[in-house]
DNA sequence: TTGAAAGCGCTAACAG
DNA sequence: CTGTTAGCGCTTTCAA
């Protein structure tokens, strides 16, 4: 491993003048420039990133915090976050939190011992406390899908209300008379701005009730155990809009268990877009969210904070589109 | 931030012999050292993790690369290495190769620059002269569903041959008497172990015949058409065995689209035991390997190996289990 | 334009 | 047992 010495050395100039052709600042004479450059390649040098991260330059580090790679939301958004910084030279670091703050809070600590460029979190239990202890210690940081925290961070969301809207006029649209909901965790914004889309397009309706809405944990055996729930309470339900794709899926299993066909007797929609939903049966329609492009803004939006140095806090939501398919198609017959 | 220089002068001793409570290496007397515990309490002290690095330790890093994280294939075993990981201090950067061998070249080279620990690779593409390469830049390495390669390093696989036996004669225990396979990639070792064990497991039945195997890429897509074709060439076939998971899943949705029913017609059975497979409709039996601990495996050998420094390579073959489910569930009736 | 030199924070001889 | 000191490899004033 040469270091940049040997590469002083060779070309015949100090270690500064390498250093500066390095990173491209400072003045550098043309001719030695190139002297420099050639001494460089001769030796294969590789400039090393722990020392320069020691020396008060970035380590081109980011990390990633979310509750868990296993639930197939989030493989999709790792994938964008790590495209994004990997085309710019940075390397990701995966932490899986189980929603747990205890298990983000001693993450954090190690990321910032590790000189952690900055931080996207796409957890959920991310305290107003962490935030600002972030922020003193000048750390940059990006959440995915939160409300902003008193405008100290960037956010990153979708229309989860725009969308819930979507899903609920399309089941309108095909027909269905009675439209229950299956939601997330209400501490999650985008579980209730779902929640809220849903009930404000159908609260005039005559037969809307409140119990038409059963929490499902945006977990697939949630939804399986809602619909078992909102079937007994309503059997004559024949649409059903849930909070996201995994809940979707389990009560796809539900309905099937139960004999109902879908999409002939109840039509069913779910929320994000992940792949899976392609490969039930039938295929599930939903209102997807551009996941890969939110993880990809996410490290842009986090890079650029980095490498400016300005932390202007900022909104981006982007937009969601309806994909019908098998398990929402049939004929509007009223 | 404090440093360890702060620590000694609060603590009124050498930065050495702070150094020495911190890595609890040296002799210390107990009074000193509570001196010193005391002093880095007070200032809440943390040890600079880039500065360790740079001072000829560890980083304390380790880096996964693997094709997709988007394959339903891996998360789980990216879960396991980073649970590993994590309980022993360390931290994992992800990196997607996408199965070409100029992006794992350029990660490696990345890494390297970077000072991991030691990299774990459950890509495909690494190259003989790639792992002689790392061998000479003492890099740590354990790769996963490899051959060994000529025993460079250790390797982490489970028994793809056993495991095939156990699904074609499962298939036959169920009454199948017209077995066809749809395999992978047969650059993939996993893959052509797979074959075989199908292969030797049916050579001698009479309906056997080669064109009962056919490709499917190990993917979803390639499971679907491999299907299309195979029907089109054995009309009769009563049970098939797919090399992986996500053809199976493929192979379903060509089934269904066909009409034929699983498992009446035709019983299916994939490998991997992805948690994809419980979410289909019927659900698909497997042949599981345990992937969460074939992560947390890999983690713990190669930070084994960075502690000791010894790399001694090993062979490690974890076993399979066969797991029934709806797709084969049928009476034998032979 | 270039070079000398002082760190960045920590570890590890080596000497006491 | 403890302190001094020389790096690890790079960046960045400050002079020249």
């Amino acid at each position: 491993m040469a270091t940049i010495r040997d590469v002083a050395r060779l070309a015949g100039v100090s270690v500064a003048t390498v250093s500066r052709v390095l990173n491209q600042n400072g003045y550098v004479n043309k001719e030695t420039e190139q002297k420099v450059i050639r001494a460089i390649e001769q030796l294969r040098y590789e400039p090393n990133a722990v020392a320069r991260g020691l020396a008060g330059k970035q380590t081109g580090t980011i990390a990633l915090i979310l509750p868990d790679i296993t639930n197939p939301f989030f493989p999709e958004m790792a994938r964008g976050v790590e495209d994004a910084a990997q085309a710019q030279g940075y390397t990701v670091i995966l932490c899986n939190s189980d929603d747990q703050g205890q298990k983000e809070k001693s993450y954090i600590e190690m990321l910032r011992k590790k000189y952690i460029d900055g931080i996207i979190f796409a957890s959920n239990t991310l305290g107003q406390e962490d935030v600002e202890q972030m922020r003193s210690n000048n750390i940059p940081l990006v959440v995915l899908d939160r409300a902003p925290t008193r405008q100290l961070c960037s956010v990153i969301r979708s229309q989860n209300y725009e969308g819930a809207k979507l899903a609920v006029r399309h089941l309108l649209d095909v027909g269905c008379r009675k439209i229950a909901h299956i939601y997330g965790p209400q501490e999650l914004i985008t579980a209730k701005k779902r929640l809220l889309g849903y009930e404000e397009t159908v609260m005039h309706f005559p037969w809307y009730t409140p119990s038409l809405m059963v929490p499902g944990h945006f977990r697939v055996d949630g939804g399986f155990d809602a619909v078992k729930e909102l079937l007994k309470r309503h059997p004559d339900v024949d649409g059903i809009f849930c909070g996201n794709d995994l809940m979707a899926v389990g009560a796809l299993k539900a309905l099937y268990q139960l004999g109902v066909r879908v999409p002939e007797d109840v039509a069913l929609i779910g929320f994000d877009g992940i792949g899976l939903t392609e490969l039930t049966q039938p295929e599930l329609s939903t209102v997807a969210q551009p996941i890969y492009e939110m993880g990809v803004l996410a490290a842009k939006v986090l890079m650029e904070t980095i490498e400016t140095g300005v932390m202007e806090p900022r909104l981006y939501e982007l937009e969601v589109t309806l994909v019908a398919r098998e398990s929402t198609k049939r004929r509007a017959e009223a």
